[in-house]
DNA sequence: AGCACGCCGACT
DNA sequence: GTCGGCGTGCTC
């Protein structure tokens, strides 16, 4: 006997792998996709390893097979494992993001009524109400019976009905939701054509004009484009059908996502020698052929020609017959990318990611499992696709924090698991960004990655100086009386910038940007007494709370500085600053682009095509504008607040505010003429601020170092976020608090030093779906490890690595 | 997730 | 007394 472990799609599994035997009849492999019985369902598992001996006690029987063949390389099976043991994540959660588009399927259950005829003694009017439906509907969903009694009604009546033997409960699975997309098509039957020709062709009958357009064609044509030529096509095409002249076939067709995007032909840029050096690098090691090479970091400024390096680095692997992924923070917002990639390598590339439709997320992710595609472009999520001989991934502005998956297991990070599946393939790892991850800095510091760096900025101009940067300190705004959100010097070149009929962007920091106390007549943040952190304001408890230690304080009367009674809750929305500019700047078209109106599909592209064809002239957003726009006439950028990110309760607020500082002042002066950034802030002091007004990267990297190193804080510690969630709030603070003496003891017991534990507070949204969420961080290393010696009751979510709050 | 079981408070 | 909420354990 054969029994195999099966990771199975159920939540029940967790991390666990199931054991089941093998029937002798089926033949199936490891990778493969398999119906198992589990409990009272058949649920969809994957194959993971074969033993001649049962893992359990009791096995049941694999039922049958899904697939064919194997779905999964033993590469990407790896690295699930890997995955689900370093995230702590169910190991089908970690394989699923791997399986084709559509392969999830669950059973359905319906309810109809049984032969037995109903006593009606025993049944209340409901129920009596239940059955005269179900007579009915004969067959219903019991989600359908559900949404008509309420959820806990139904399950009641349906356990009695049951019971009682007066209803039947059957199973089906869902439908499959994407297939293959056919279309028909007509072919013309060569012997036909003689006969044709015989009758005599003066007559330009639909036959006759049918037959002549497939003749000129040589070859079939699909029946929508005969359609679209010669109108009123089908008796016509059911008459030469009939006839035998034509016979129509199904053909696949592939739903292709480039269309949307044009694709003119571009030529190979001449790398300049700045680059060149650069590329030499990288091609040495592309052309090694011993072991994995070190992941590269290659940081240069925006506009410095990194994606020339992607390109090159792509065509090189490509041309040794392997294939590469190239990850992108956000897809939507980098067609200028896209098109980059389509103009070098044409149809020979893949767009994967969620925005597609189903249909051609399932054609893309065939063409490239059959090898069709060198290069597949994505987000995180196209770190999965089943790109045979993988020889590079290319991570572009690796930090991003896009690429942490936050909202579902597994929480992963797309630059660690890169790293770990290019280990696992033999692959290079690329990962570029102006500003590099703090971390990723370090790691290259420590030479586990290759540094390398692209320091001139290629506009139109050729070779440009980075724009210069003004800070404007906002509190002497304040004490000249000027409360509005401008200053006077921003308002000022807003003006010229009108004048010279050029474009501006304003940019605003919205995170947080409502939830912390400020005071109006000094700029003084209200801070917690004993951590010295910014107190976050919770709307729930009209109270201010530290997010470090729970200490809670009332909003304070007077400034806990100057003593004066103007604090207030600060922030301006980005409909604010549209208003403000309205009034100062009445003649100025105005856009606004944030997360609000974005929700439509398209509506990128709109604002993208007003802003090219200069119909606006000035764009008022969040981060999402910070990114990749690439708009010769913008000649200011305009940081609106450029420190209510450094308020936020989170150790990585100074990096985030240095970030989006220098992709900002990339923005402007990409074209002739030169450009201006202004940044208001009320600590003009802070090193991240300094740093970003000078473009300078490395002493920004030295202060953050040590603040880093100071606090303990990552890459000198690993972090964990624990967050509990749960509906009845005193249960939420017991169950935090029980887990903190639990984790107390198993560090006692384990020996485990320098481990710390922040909280339990409560989360950064403290109530989500009607559940109240509690936290609890680790500080420490190895926190795998040590979590994974910790039996998590329900209701608890793990959050390796954690990037921004909770 | 779903389902069964068992424990306590609120009622006929 | 018992109905039903909710916490807990189990699924190869």
């Amino acid at each position: 006997m054969k029994y195999a472990e099966v990771a199975v799609n159920s939540p029940a599994a967790q991390r666990r792998s199931f054991c089941y035997s093998v029937p002798p009849q089926l033949n199936i492999e490891i990778g493969q996709a398999v119906w198992v019985p589990f409990g009272p369902r058949r649920l969809q598992g994957i194959i993971i390893s074969f033993s001649d001996t049962p893992s359990f006690e009791e096995t049941r029987e694999i039922e049958g097979a899904i697939t064919s063949s194997s779905l999964i390389s033993s590469a990407h099976l790896e690295l699930a494992r890997w995955m689900s043991s370093y995230y702590l994540a169910p190991l089908f959660d970690c394989i699923a993001p791997m399986l084709p588009p559509g392969f999830e399927r669950h059973v359905e259950c319906f309810i109809e009524p049984a032969c037995t005829a109903p006593v009606a003694a025993d049944m209340d009017a409901d129920e009596k109400r239940l059955l005269d439906w179900l007579e009915l509907h004969k067959r219903a969903r019991v989600r359908e019976i559900e949404k008509e009694w309420g959820k806990k009604n139904a399950a009641r009546m349906l356990r009695e009905l049951l019971q009682r033997g007066l209803i039947k409960k059957t199973e089906q699975l869902s439908a499959v939701r994407i297939k293959p997309k056919t279309e028909q098509v007509l072919v013309l039957q060569p012997d036909a054509l003689r006969g044709m020709t015989g009758r005599g062709m003066s007559t330009t009958s639909k036959q006759d004009q049918i037959v002549e357009f497939l003749r000129a064609a040589a070859r079939p044509v699909a029946a929508a484009d005969v359609r679209k030529q010669i109108k009123n096509t089908s008796a016509a095409v059911r008459a030469l059908l009939q006839n035998g002249v034509i016979d129509i076939v199904e053909r696949e067709i592939r739903r292709n996502p480039l269309e949307r995007y044009s694709m003119e032909p571009g030529q190979a840029h001449v790398l300049t020698p700045g680059q060149e050096i650069a590329w030499r690098e990288i091609h040495a090691a592309l052309l090694s052929s011993e072991g994995t090479p070190l992941p590269f970091l290659l940081q240069g400024v925006t506009g410095s020609g990194k994606t020339e390096i992607y390109l090159e680095a792509l065509s090189a692997v490509v041309a040794q017959g392997r294939t590469g992924i190239c990850l992108v923070p956000e897809i939507a917002l980098t067609p200028q990318t896209i098109q980059r990639f389509a103009a070098r390598f044409g149809e020979r590339i893949a767009v994967f990611h969620s925005d597609l439709s189903p249909g051609e997320q399932y054609d893309e992710w065939h063409r490239i499992a059959r090898g069709e595609c060198d290069v597949v472009i994505g987000p995180r999520s196209a770190l999965f696709v089943p790109q045979p001989r993988l020889g590079l991934i290319v991570i572009d502005e690796e930090h991003e924090w896009t690429y942490k998956q936050t909202e579902k297991a597994p929480r992963y990070h797309a630059r660690k698991v890169a790293i770990r599946l290019a280990e696992l393939c033999r692959a290079t790892v690329i990962m570029g960004s102006a500003t590099p991850d703090v971390e990723s800095y370090y790691l290259a510091q420590q030479q586990s990655y290759r540094l390398i760096t692209l320091k001139e900025r290629i506009t139109v101009r050729g070779i440009t100086p980075l724009p210069q940067i003004q800070l404007v300190d906002m509190r002497d705004e304040l004490k000249s009386g000027n409360r509005g959100i401008f200053s006077r010097i921003l308002r000022q070149n807003l003006i010229e910038v009108l004048g010279r009929r050029q474009q501006a962007i304003l940019f605003l920091n919205r995170r947080g940007s409502a939830s912390f106390a400020r005071c109006l007549s000094c700029g003084y943040t209200v801070k917690c007494p004993r951590c010295l952190v910014p107190l976050h304001y919770h709307t729930a408890e009209n109270k201010l709370i530290c997010h470090h230690c729970s200490y809670r304080s009332m909003l304070p009367a007077a400034c806990p500085d100057c003593g004066r009674t103007r604090i207030s809750l600060y922030g301006a929305g980005t409909q604010k600053v549209e208003e403000e500019v309205r009034r100062l700047l009445p003649a100025a078209r105005i856009a606004r682009w944030d997360r609000d109106i974005t929700v439509r599909r398209g509506v990128h592209q709109e604002i993208m095509n007003k802003l090219v064809r200069h119909d606006v002239d000035i764009l008022i957003g969040t981060q999402m504008i910070a990114k990749g726009l690439d708009l010769p006439q913008v000649t200011l950028a305009g940081v609106v607040n450029a420190d209510s990110g450094l308020n936020l309760p989170d150790f990585r607020a100074a990096e985030r505010t240095f970030q989006l500082a220098c992709q900002i002042a990339g923005r402007a002066g990409r074209g002739f003429a030169p450009g201006r950034v202004i940044i208001q802030t009320y600590t003009p002091q802070h090193y991240a601020i300094q740093a970003a007004a000078r473009h300078d990267y490395e002493s920004f990297y030295a202060g953050e170092i040590d603040y880093r190193s100071r606090l303990g804080y990552p890459p000198f510690s690993q972090l964990a976020g624990l967050v509990f969630s749960h509906g009845n709030a005193e249960v939420c603070g017991r169950e935090t608090r029980r887990m903190l003496q639990l984790l107390e003891e198993q560090k006692q017991v384990q020996g485990y030093a320098g481990l710390r534990f922040i909280g339990p507070i409560p989360a950064m949204v403290p109530r989500l779906r009607g559940s109240y969420r509690w936290q609890i961080m680790l500080c420490g290393t190895a926190l795998s490890l040590f979590l994974n010696s910790i039996k998590m009751p329900r209701g608890w979510l793990i959050d390796i690595d954690p990037v921004g709050v909770f």
